[in-house]
DNA sequence: CAGCCCCTTCGATCCGAGTCGAAACTTCGT
DNA sequence: ACGAAGTTTCGACTCGGATCGAAGGGGCTG
């Protein structure tokens, strides 16, 4: 009878508004490979006036779903949290693909479908691979809407010298699966995601190039991809030069 | 050095277009418990003008959202697949809750917390719940980002008087996770949850109220619950009459 | 067959939101 | 301390899109 919408669910407007526009979306993927950018690098990438730029990332501020680190004088904006980063993941799983006109663009394209950055942890190809790989071999057990580390699982991720995050310094999940556009799969969230990235870093295996998302997987690194049983990635370390 | 934004993964714009009209989304959550309504009815629910709605409702065809059955000459327009309704899903997971000033509102969104109807098979509290007693006594099993029926899960189901669905009429998946925006939690998604939602409905266990997504379980219904192993739902039948 | 109801299309209106330039403010380097 | 570069705020403009009413077209019913 009352002729008002009632809809007494989640607010979708909310997500909507801020998505609705090119410039902020293209903000938010720009900070989605977890970098933190001045406003006016972030003006550059989206192509609008600093002024603008400011505009928006203000609103995405009220949102919360980006930040900047108070401390310095320099402002960096960046996501709020790596739960952001999923929730960009998440949409661009349901999202058609924009259309790509250059070379350039479509190269960029195959890049970020092969391995990219996710916030903190690797997605792409990469990412499901190896979640695949440590599902494969026991080192990781679906349970639920997380990932358990079995008995095993432990000395396997130390014989490759990781050294394991510590649980529960604060409430971020040990390890979840998060969706991923690339092949319609998962690929691995959580602590222990970050964890890997940072030890692969380290170590020289991947290489986050300069202003992009994607992930340039070394010579070295294709050798540890054998050692962690990842055999999907179908580029060779050669082919993948510009 | 191109200025251009020149991001190349999908594109969150539509998306965020589409979603960024509250009729539209009125329209959108109206049609996400499975039923489907005429132009006029949808109207209503959206608080619009006929021809609005009219407007709405094409600009979502051309998404490919929504269908109308095109047999009949009173156009039925629904979701155009269970995978909409899964994107739904997704987005109300990381929405903030809509504010609520009414008390019909506040009961309203009660009631679907509790249990509500997504699409073809249940979510909510009671969705939720299904899925964790169906994992608790190991008749799913995780399996990558699909749950698999176990060797014991078949006769645990025909036990309970229900008949399997056949496999691989069509691509949809037998049994996948789906986020839920209730508790934070997965509720089962796919060809098996929805044959468990017509044979509760077919036997009276649970009533799909007409004008709303809710579910509400009867005291037969009730029974049902125990007898799989459900514990988790706090309502009593009779706490949950008006 | 006629009348009624419903839906869609079209035209016009209006509002909100994105955009930029100018100006003020802050911070860093010289 | 002063100049330069970068960032934010403010004001004004513009444009896309949501909205409704009127008009046209079917379909069902009496």
């Amino acid at each position: 009878m009352t002729s008002g919408r009632d809809y007494a669910g989640p607010d979708l407007v909310i997500i909507g508004s801020l998505l609705s526009d090119p410039a902020r979306v293209a903000i938010m993927m720009a900070l989605a490979g977890g970098e933190a950018l001045r406003p006016g690098e972030l003006a550059k990438r989206a192509a609008v006036a600093p002024s603008t730029a400011s505009f928006h990332l203000a609103k995405l501020m009220d949102a919360g779903w980006i930040v900047h680190d108070q401390q310095a004088a320099i402002r960096r904006y960046k996501l709020a949290s790596p739960e952001v980063a999923e929730i960009l993941e998440h949409l661009a799983y349901v999202a058609p693909p924009a259309p790509v006109s250059s070379l350039r663009g479509h190269q960029a394209r195959e890049a970020l479908r092969e391995a990219r950055c996710c916030y903190d942890h690797m997605a792409g190809t990469l990412g499901v691979s190896l979640t695949q790989a440590l599902l494969r071999q026991d080192v990781l057990r679906a349970c639920g809407d997380h990932f358990q580390l079995t008995a095993d699982g432990g000395q396997w991720l130390r014989n490759r010298a990781m050294s394991l995050p510590e649980p529960g310094v604060d409430k971020r999940a040990f390890a979840r699966p998060c969706l991923d556009w690339t092949e319609r799969g998962c690929h691995l969230a959580g602590r222990l995601s970050a964890a890997i990235l940072t030890h692969w870093t380290e170590h020289g295996y991947v290489i986050r190039p300069e202003k992009a998302r994607s992930l340039r997987v070394t010579s070295a690194g294709h050798e540890q991809l054998i050692a962690w049983g990842i055999t999907k990635l179908s580029h060779e370390p050669t082919a993948a030069g510009s």
